[in-house]
DNA sequence: GTCTATACTTTGATAGAC
DNA sequence: GTCTATCAAAGTATAGAC
């Protein structure tokens, strides 16, 4: 059973994801976690600013572990990063084109509006761009390389997710994806496309 | 001297650019345009949703003309997508990270909340995908790879302009118009790695 | 087409009892 | 921590005179 501070957190998350944060009314987002009202501004005292910034990092940190847990069981970087794609198009169809990006919709909104609200944007797509980051360096890609694959795909993702929600059709992932996957296996050392997966001699991970 | 509908519909189109649909206010709009409130219903009968929907085909009309400006007289299609990402990466930065995609925030937040609103954007994005794949096939690029590459370059950029307003960088617009190029030069045909932008024998464009 | 005034709803937020 | 009641403000939209 989830306290009444998760529950509002949780759904604050589902609404912000869907319809943004403008969009979404502290009330509904309460009604929605079967909350009073009051709890709102108990757990929450900087109001709904406090409550997007804390659904922003909890909703970001969620979708770095799924990076972790799709790319740390893949065979190679390449494969991780189709799979990747191909997951993303998988819960795209499934849910009616509703759930892309948590946090998208909310970095787009508050990028010119709300300073507070930002930085928290900012500092969910670092870590997703460390987090990616690392994995390609696993695989022998230099440091420098690396960041940049990382944040090349997760902007090839997240405009694939504008056009595929718009266009309520799968293509725009899948291109994204081919393109994103071809131009990791491109950035493979030589030795590394037989076995880009390997972590021999690699420290723990992050 | 522009009309007054004219102004309304500049007007929202700033306001839905940096603040969102939901974010911006009718009254925040008609004022900022130096129109009489009840202009906006006069011109807009169908309220805040026609004046939404007519903002978004307006403003992708607007930037579909602006691929046209920087494709076409541009020497080859390569320079001319780096050209792009360049010019949007410089608009960022001088808009102090404002102004970038005019209807992507628009389009994740109606995607899964109004259908007109989202056809809009539908609508806008397929007319770009098609006015960019028109200048990749005049590179002598075939009919569907230049429709991917069309939709791979659009998504590139949005989802940069996702991260770049977010980190307020315009790193992820230059590593994404990296990757771009990239691409678009390895689907050239070889005869056209030259010479891609002649124009020889090519019919009347669209 | 524009003016003034207003109806109605929803918004985010608070007070005070329990 | 939760309840009920309520607030002021902003939201969209409309009416009717000019």
């Amino acid at each position: 059973m989830a306290g009444t501070r998760d529950r509002i957190l949780d759904s604050g998350g589902e609404f912000f994801r869907r319809q943004g944060y403008a969009g979404t009314g502290v009330k509904q987002i309460v009604e929605a976690a079967s909350a009073p009202f009051a709890s709102l501004y108990h757990f929450f005292p900087g109001g709904k600013e406090q409550l997007g910034a804390e659904v922003i990092r909890r909703s970001g940190a969620m979708y770095l572990q799924l990076i972790d847990l799709v790319f740390t069981p893949a065979p190679d970087v390449v494969t991780a990063v189709s799979n990747f794609f191909n997951g993303a198009a998988e819960t795209l169809r499934q849910s009616d084109y509703a759930d892309a990006c948590p946090i998208a919709t909310i970095a787009l909104e508050v990028a010119s509006t709300s300073e507070p609200l930002r930085e928290a944007t900012a500092e969910v797509f670092e870590s997703w761009i460390s987090g990616a980051a690392q994995h390609f360096r696993e695989a022998g890609i230099s440091t420098r390389k690396a960041r940049e694959l990382a944040i090349y795909m997760i902007a090839a993702l997240e405009g694939a997710f504008v056009l595929s929600r718009a266009l309520r059709s799968t293509e725009p992932v899948k291109i994204a994806g081919a393109a994103a996957t071809a131009a990791v296996r491109s950035a493979l050392p030589e030795s590394g496309r037989q076995r880009s997966g390997l972590r021999t001699g690699s420290p723990a991970r992050r």
